[in-house]
DNA sequence: AGCAATTAAACCGTATGCAATAACTGTACC
DNA sequence: GGTACAGTTATTGCATACGGTTTAATTGCT
């Protein structure tokens, strides 16, 4: 028998020194998923894989795996022969994900109320006041992070890692299309609702909980709109380099 | 502007010719899932990437992108510095699969009462027959491959891409799971519960088929049983090579 | 000048090679 | 007899190199 195979213990923890001079492939990854979500990489754009790596200091090879990852989560477009772009989510689709959305977080919402957890709700309640500092200082791209945070969160609570896992990539999917077709006037999250959610949760209320989780879906899919999109091509070096200059 | 950025369709389908001379990334993975839910590698096998490449006659490159996938697929379990090893999920994990399955599950057969398909339900029960005939013919081995493609078809005709993908994923996942944990008595797919499900589907009867669909995964679950498993070593060479005479 | 065909450059897909890490065998020691 | 340690082997991680395809630029023709 070949030693032990393993069970689910990883070794260890790869992130104790070199750091900065040599990026690990889940930063590179965060890096490019930011940008997408906050407008600076528009959709359509190419992303090359040689320029990508000069521009992160790592080989191709390297690049060449997170943009397979980021196609698995669909949010860039591997075109055989042709390259990377970012992804180009149509109105159908974006449908289809707050659909999604709504099928997965209710299940997440009823979960989360059978299971009376006081500790999770003052966690929940501390990301609600860094929300609130957020809209105070008019972050809106610090905004945007913490109200897809929210929902991720809440999966992760309610127990279930599959339905989580499942969650956090619609999450990140929606930040993609609520990027490209949120309508200028509308906020991303209306302003209480991530709050009265709780409190329904707290409550114990399962099914006012259920019906608010889909209420503020709906709202957020409703702040949609469909427009062309700017189209403009796109200075890659630069994108990264305003990336560096703010966390 | 650089040039056009690519919409939605893909250049040309690159299946024209080079076969089994040359295997396409695709092939290699379901041959080695198929592997894995038929039993032939048991959770917790080593998966060289040296070995693998010179069994299907490509090079690491290949293979390592096929193992990234599956890993994303959580098929696999990769280790850093230690290689790939099929995948041994927990009872814990089990249940969280079979949870979730009912979630989406639920939905997509809300989804598929509301729009009325008759054309639909003719292939379903198209492929009801071809179940018969597995059964039939004792192909127990065709018959879980067949009951999960009955679980996915529907998925695909709820009209909801998103959630039938994530399914697919939890299909395979099931697979796998019920590999390692089926009771050695109990069947695969419950006699004739696919049949009943599509009879509620075609009568439109939401109610009754959402409630058939959660007690037939509740089933199916149940069938389960814990135990270690074989734990012996295995020779990659001849699983592979009884899979080329079995197709 | 406009358009088509041709040529050149850039890029993706894949294979190969090298360095780093982990597993294994053999040996010494308790 | 079992355990600890060191050398050896095998394997992964990564960068580089090469062939084929796509994209663009250039040239020639209408």
């Amino acid at each position: 028998m070949p030693k032990s195979p393993p069970t689910t213990r990883s070794r260890r923890a790869p992130r104790s020194l070199a750091r900065k001079t040599t990026r690990t492939d889940e930063e590179i990854a965060v890096q490019i998923i930011a940008a997408i979500s906050h407008h600076r990489l528009p959709p359509g754009t190419k992303l090359g894989e040689q320029r990508l790596g000069a521009i992160f200091g790592v080989s191709r090879t390297r690049v060449r795996q997170v943009l397979f990852r980021l196609a698995t989560a669909k949010v860039i477009t591997l075109s055989p022969n042709r390259g990377a772009f970012v992804a180009r989510p149509t109105l159908r689709e974006a449908r289809e994900v707050f659909a999604a959305r709504r099928v997965v977080e209710s299940a997440i919402v009823a979960l989360l109320v059978k299971a009376p957890t006081p500790f999770h709700v003052v966690r929940l309640q501390a990301h609600l006041k860094a929300e609130d500092a957020a809209r105070a200082a008019h972050d809106s791209r610090g905004l945007v992070k913490l109200t897809g945070i929210f929902h991720v969160r809440l999966a992760e609570m309610a127990g279930n890692t599959v339905l989580a896992d499942m969650l956090q990539e619609l999450v990140a999917r929606s930040s993609l299309i609520i990027a490209l077709y949120q309508s200028p006037s509308s906020a991303t999250c209306p302003q209480d609702e991530h709050r009265t959610l709780l409190d329904a949760i707290a409550r114990g209320e399962a099914g006012q909980a259920v019906k608010l989780m889909r209420q503020h879906l709906d709202h957020i899919e409703r702040g949609l709109d469909l427009d062309g999109g700017a189209e403009r091509d796109i200075d890659l070096k630069g994108v990264f380099d305003d990336l560096e200059a703010n966390p």
